[in-house]
DNA sequence: CGATTTTGACCTGCGC
DNA sequence: GCGCAGGTCAAAATCG
């Protein structure tokens, strides 16, 4: 295609400059990056907010300062900014949902598409992956060395020249959590509601295809090759690991915003049948748990 | 029919 | 320069 070109930090330079100069600042908050990245008091937050808040430093329109900061490398980030420099911070979710970790990863090498700005929210179970505003167009898997998970590359479909990336592949230490890669920023804003497809599977071709599904965003089970999808956009706890580094930030999430629905991909979501993970819906999970058994992962 | 997933092939960066 | 691993492309299949 070429529309999506491998970009290296001058061009990711470029584009942020783009950002900072064209006077886009709508709702442009310019605070530190830390600071932009969590709670917000006076907005209310909701299962999709958390997540949202964890991606405004992607966000154009309010993270000017942080993306060219990020990239620029001005003092106050050099402050603490090594060869690599990574930020962690723990998010407890009022619903009972956190966040473990986000690390800002950044590097100094140039020309390297490895090192674009990224953003890692780590140690996510499955609900809050579902609890991202923004619709995820899947663009590849592979396997990773030294993982028994692939890991899943997914891009925005809401723009179509959006160069946000998404990265989601399981921890092998703790196979209930995932760990999300963000690449880029969204040039757009976000979308008033996914595409109910994004991140649904299918059944492959000639194979049969069970399927379990909720409409109601709560729980979906489909069989495209040979992995069950399990999906639940409710709240559900999420252990926590301080890693000694971070700030806990307590969040304020009240609603489940409409439209929710959503599921994840087979491949990352495989071996959900071996643990329970839910705590909304979990009778139908135990009802589907007879289905998933037969649909476990196979590395 | 448009949007999405799947998946093998291809591309690119990096270490040796 | 070579090989490996990660990242992306793109055709085909599928779904709503």
């Amino acid at each position: 295609m070429g529309e999506v070109a491998y970009m290296d930090e001058g061009d990711l330079e470029a584009i942020v400059r783009g950002y900072s100069g064209s006077g886009e600042s709508s709702g442009g908050s310019c605070l530190p990056f830390e600071t932009a990245s969590f709670y917000e008091p006076e907005m209310e937050t909701t299962g999709l907010d958390e997540l949202g808040e964890l991606y405004k430093p992607f966000y154009p329109f309010s993270t000017q300062t942080i993306l060219t900061s990020s990239i620029s490398v001005p003092e106050d980030l050099r402050s603490f900014r090594d060869d690599k420099k990574q930020r962690t911070h723990g998010c407890l979710l009022s619903n009972g949902s956190r966040v473990d970790q986000i690390r800002i990863t950044e590097s100094k090498s140039k020309k390297s598409k490895k090192n674009q700005q990224k953003r890692v929210v780590e140690q996510v179970k499955e609900e809050n992956l579902l609890s991202d505003a923004w619709a995820w167009r899947k663009y590849g898997q592979k396997p990773i060395k030294g993982s028994p998970y692939p890991r899943s590359y997914y891009r925005c479909s809401s723009s179509k020249g959006c160069l946000a990336r998404k990265q989601v592949e399981r921890n092998p230490q703790n196979p209930e959590k995932f760990t999300i890669t963000y690449t880029n920023e969204h040039n757009h804003e976000l979308p008033t509601r996914r595409n109910s497809l994004a991140g649904s599977t299918r059944a492959k071709s000639s194979q049969p295809k069970p399927s379990i599904t909720k409409k109601s965003g709560k729980l979906v089970v489909s069989s495209p090759t040979s992995n069950p999808v399990i999906t639940s956009a409710d709240e559900s706890s999420v252990a926590v690991q301080d890693m000694g580094i971070s700030e806990m930030r307590t969040y304020q999430a009240t609603e489940e915003i409409e439209g929710m629905s959503t599921s994840l991909p087979s491949d990352l979501l495989s071996g959900m049948g071996n643990f329970p993970c839910f705590t909304s819906d979990f009778d139908e999970l135990l009802n589907s748990q007879e289905f998933l058994n037969g649909y476990l992962w196979n590395y």
